[in-house]
Formats: C-alpha cells, structure tokens, sequence
RNA sequence: GCCCUGGUAGCUCAGUUGGAUAGAGCAUCCGCCUCCUAAGCGGAGGGUCACAGGUUCGACUCCUGUUCAGGGCGCCA
C-alpha cells in the first residue's frame, strides 16, 4: 500500500479523461495540514502546456474523479487539488496494514546488490571519520534485505602498501627485543605513532621499513608471518567496533585489497589484449575521453606504476571485474568520500570500456564529506590527538548510563547498562543517519551525544511509552481485537503517518539518503507524543479504546522496525 | 588554471521531477506532572534562502555571472 501512488494513479487517470495529453498528476504530501493530505500540483502545468485556464481545468478533472466517498477533494489556489481521505477510508488501509507483517512495505523482484562499505585501513585504528560511510552502508544493506534483494556486503579494507613497511619493521624490533606482540597491539593507534615517529626520526629504520616492503609483496615468508599477525589482530578491533555498533558486518564480508593481488597481472594483460594500455613515463595507463588534468592534459589511470607496483587504481579495477564478472552484480553501491569522485568515475569509465561491466549493471558512487574536527582540520591519525572511535562509543554508553541513573534510578543495574549501551550507540548512529550533507561536517561531543529532540533516544522513548501502556495492563499488543475508530485530529494525523512508512521506504532508496527514514521516524514519534498527549489510551470508553491501542501497537512496530533498518535497537523501558 | 560539491534562523540541519504564508532540533523566553514515563507536551521570538541578473502565472529549487568555503586534477590510498 503506497498512498502517494496510489493517488498520483487516480488523478493521472482522472487528468486523462479531463483531456490532457502526457498527463503527470504530481502528487505529494501536503505541505500544510489546512491543504488536506495530499495535494496534486499537476495541474497548473498541464493548463499552461494545452494553454487553458489551470483552476477551470482542475474543475474538470475533480469532476473527473467523481463523487469519492472516500476522498474529499477541492481546487485550491492557482490550480492545486488538495485531497483529504476520510477516516473510513483511513481506518480501513490501517486494518489492511496490521495485517501484512510487513507494514505495508511490498517486496521487491531480487536483484544482487553489493555494498561497498566501511572499508577502514588496517594499518589505523577506526575512528570518527568511519561513522558516515559504515552506518549509511549499513543502513542501505538492511533496508535492500528487507525488500527481499541478495545483498553482498563488501568490506574492502585496506591492508597492503607501503604503509604496512613502517609497522611490519617496528614488529620486528620489538619482538628482537624480547617484547611481548600481542600486548603491544593492544593499542593499535599508539602503535602506528610509534612506527611512524620513527620513520621519521631514525633513517635507519626507514630504510628497513621499505625494505620490508618490498619483501612483503615478494611474498617473504617472515615478513608475511608479521603481517597476518597483525592483520588479524587489526581486524579482531574493527570487528569489536561493528559489534559494539549493532553494525551487520562480520569476518566473512571482508575482501581486502590484498585478496586481489593475484589478479592484478592478469588484469593487466587484459586491457593489453583489449588495446587499452599505453606506457607512459614509464607507467601503464589506460587514457579515456572526457578526463582532463591540469593544462588539459588527458588523464591518465595509472594500472601500473614505472617500478612495477600497482596502485589503487588496480585493485579497484580488480574488485569492479570480480563484482561485475563472478558475484554477477545488478547494482553496486559505493559508500564513500566525496574526494574518490574523480576517481571512482575513473574507475567506472575504464571497467566499462574493458567490457567488465554489462550495460545492465548500474555502478554508483554516493558520497559524503569529511568528518572534521573543531579546528576545520581532517581527522588524520598520523597528526596523533585524533577521537577514536571506540573512544566516542565508550562515552556515548557512559553518558546514557548517568542520565538513566538519574530518570529511572529503581532499574536494575543490568537494566541501566542494557539501556545505557542501546541508548547511546542508537545517539550517535541516529545523529550520523539524520544528516544528509554531502559537505563536511564538524563533529562536537554535545551535539552527537545529545539525547533530547530530534535524536534517537526521542524516537526510543516514544517507543518505551507504548511498551509502558500495554505494561501496566498486561496487555498483549499482537492478540488485540477489534476495529479502528478515528475521531480525534490527533488519531487521524497519526493513522496518515502510519501509512506513509512505505512510500518512505521508497524515497530513502532512490538515492539510499537514510535522513529521510530519520525525519518520517521523528515525525511519526512527535505525531504520536502529540496524541499520547491528548487522547488518553487506557481510560478511554470503547469503541476509541481499543482503536487507540490498535494505534499504538503499529506505532510501536513502525518505530521498532524503522530503527532496526537504521541499525538501532529499541528497549522496553528508558 | 580547470573540474566537482556546497553557502537556508545565533548554532546544527530539513526542504521530495519548480508550487500556496521557507520548516525542525538545540539555545533563549512563557506555560504544563493529584492524569498511560516531563529523555515529554503547548506557545513566543528569531530569515535579504551568499550576492547580482535571467527564465515564468509562480524560483531556496532551473540558467548565467560574482563571491566565499571544501575536495580533486600521473605514478600515496
């Protein structure tokens, strides 16, 4: 059920009738309450095409569309049509909505989707700047699997390149030293400071460092033994930081860029074949129309470099040719930063002119800025003094857990903890999802861990209030019976949310801008807390008893699963 | 120099193929707990939608120019 389509078919049809070529009916949700639910703006530009009066050919288009029980319709202003639908007919879509498991959302034809996602250099510590690209990916797997698609998530982290020569060299020093690895991995970001402080001050080191570089990718059996170590060490505290997340990602999504190393060569050779390659200075480069670089010089993407190394451009390459090629991907979607733009275009145009990618298989790049601190500086782990991410997570849970302390002090301390942890990650994923910025933006503790207005703990509230009158009359929400009775305005703007969740849905995946489900959620949270307000649920006479608990449960299932899809949990009691 | 983004209330941000009097949250101010959880509700103030032109019945939205900010432009990722 999608009210919107629904009547943006009917007035299409109507329009039709009425005479109008090409007929496009433009309806939305009404901008004001006083204008009805919906309103058709269709109208005023099909006059101005056929050269007619729009409020004249509006008339005819209500006539059109008849005398609808279930619709209130009238021409308004230049030639707008609002429509109001009656609470019969609100009452009956509610019904068909409790019924359907899926809250009115259909399923869609499977199509296999991969989500590049995350993807956090191994060599670092996550921090901050992980939040966008891992919640926003996330958010977009979970809400593809819900609407039936096989979705593959791909974590392609970075864990090969000159940068590991510094750490695997320090690894070495410290173990020929007698110390203890795994207690000096704890703390990964102290020890990439440490390697890298030291690259810089101690020649001697850095010429070792690069040596292991190079004897890393020779496939040197001592070098390969440090860096599976610390590699599994490294993803052993990414995978706690998606854990403690509510993040989807596991072990088995991770395909890193060293796992297409083998490929390389023969991606090589294939654009070889296919004519593509040009040697210039001494590197590999495939030139395509269209990419300028300073002087309008063509642009190169570089495959291999003068020294034989093959630079982020191939392993792109290889990870388009193995989505496109083996997992015989429909979509793939690419969560990462604004300054890949040119590219992933790049990396889009060369796939396509190798022929790796079909012409039905749709590549796409949805970007977002920088994370910056106070200062308008990038959070850069090699300057030191940047925010974990673990770190932030850590005070988020801690912040929630005083404030519970202080509003619902009679909780059992395994309650306040529970609370406190999907309280405050619900707080800073809520804050992350609800922004649609493709700029950067500057991150502030208070802002991100604020649990008051439009944040998650609102919409986690408004959930524990439903939970809390179902509580206290040991009331199963799923085993009540009875009809929808809608009198009260409040009832009636919230029944008209309700059914507005899938044409939500609908909007969020045309470009995967999760902040629209953020502001439905937080509109359909303030709606309800308006009618909690002012229709009392318990103390009611019958028939508006059982219509408001009916209410509240879909209420309650609308939030639940609209916050499951943005990967936050809700609890019975806050 | 060229290309891509963006500039909306004091702050953080919405604004759905151009629509009616530009909306939220935070902060400020004023009300509301003998009543299902006040992490809440109701109300008030706060705007030259960066600036200047243009397109049209109508522009925050589209076009042009200016300006400011961020990013990118051959062997880092």
């Amino acid at each position: 059920m999608n009210l919107k389509q629904l009547l943006d078919d009917r007035v299409a049809v109507a329009m039709t009738a009425a005479g109008v070529a090409d007929a496009k009916a433009i309806v939305k949700q009404a901008q004001k309450s006083e204008f009805g639910h919906y309103q058709a703006n269709g109208i005023m530009g099909a006059a101005k095409r056929q050269k007619s009066n729009p409020r004249e050919l509006a008339g005819k288009v209500l006539k059109q569309l008849g005398d609808d029980m279930d619709l209130q319709l009238e021409v308004a202003g230049p030639g707008f049509i609002n429509i109001t639908l009656s609470p019969d007919f609100l009452a009956g879509a509610l019904k068909k909505l409790q019924h359907s498991h899926r809250l009115g959302i259909e399923e869609a034809e499977e199509k296999v989707v991969v989500v590049d996602y995350s993807a956090p250099n191994l060599a670092k510590e996550m921090h901050i700047g992980h939040l966008r690209s891992t919640t926003i990916g996330d958010t977009a797997v979970r809400i593809l699997e819900f609407l039936g698609h096989a979705v593959v998530r791909a974590n392609h982290v970075g864990d090969w390149g000159a940068q590991f020569g510094s750490l695997l060299a320090y690894m070495d020093q410290l173990a020929s030293q007698g110390e203890e690895l795994s207690s000096e991995l704890k703390d990964l970001e102290k020890f990439y400071q440490s390697a890298s402080a030291l690259f810089r001050s101690d020649e001697a080191f850095a010429i070792k460092a690069r040596s292991f570089v190079v004897r890393l990718q020779g496939g040197d059996e001592r070098c390969l033994a440090l860096w599976e170590e610390f590699i599994t060490e490294s993803k052993r505290h990414c995978q706690a930081v998606y854990d403690q997340l509510n993040i989807t990602l596991t072990a088995n999504d991770i395909r890193a860029e060293s796992a297409y190393n083998d490929e390389l060569p023969v991606l090589v050779n294939e654009l070889e074949e296919k004519q593509l390659l040009v040697e210039s200075e001494g590197a590999k480069c495939v030139f395509l129309d269209g990419f300028k670089g300073k002087d309008d010089k063509p642009l190169p993407a570089i495959i291999q470099k003068s020294d034989g190394g093959y630079p982020y451009m191939a392993t792109d390459l290889a990870a388009v040719r193995y989505r496109a090629g083996t997992l015989k991907a429909h979509e793939v979607l690419y969560f990462v930063g604004t300054q890949q733009q040119l590219h992933l275009r790049q990396v889009f145009a060369v796939a396509a002119a190798a022929g790796y990618i079909g012409g039905h298989q749709r590549f796409r790049h949805l970007p977002f800025g920088w994370v910056l601190k106070a200062d308008n500086t990038p959070f850069k782990t090699r300057d030191g003094a940047d925010v974990k991410l673990v770190d932030v997570l850590n005070e988020a849970v801690d912040r929630a857990h005083r404030l519970v302390n202080e509003k619902n002090p009679d909780l059992s301390l395994e309650e306040k903890k529970n609370i406190a942890k999907v309280v405050g990650i619900g707080a800073i994923k809520y804050a992350e999802l609800s922004k649609n910025r493709t700029t950067d933006y500057i991150f502030d503790w208070d802002t991100m861990l604020s649990f008051e207005g439009n944040t998650a703990p609102y919409l986690q509230y408004a959930y524990t209030r439903i939970q809390s009158i179902f509580r206290r009359e040991n009331i199963l929400a799923t085993e009540i019976k009875g009809k929808f009775h809608l009198t009260d305005p409040a009832e009636l703007r919230l029944a008209v949310k309700l059914l507005q969740f899938s044409e939500t849905i609908n909007a969020v995946i045309e470009d995967y801008q999760a902040n629209i489900l953020c502001n439905y959620l937080f509109e359909l949270a303030g709606i309800f807390m308006s009618f909690y307000e002012a229709c009392p649920v318990l103390k009611a006479s019958e028939p508006h008893r059982t219509s408001r608990l009916l209410l509240c449960h879909l209420t309650a299932s609308t939030l639940q699963k609209g916050l499951d899809l943005l990967g936050i949990e809700t609890i019975e009691q806050m």
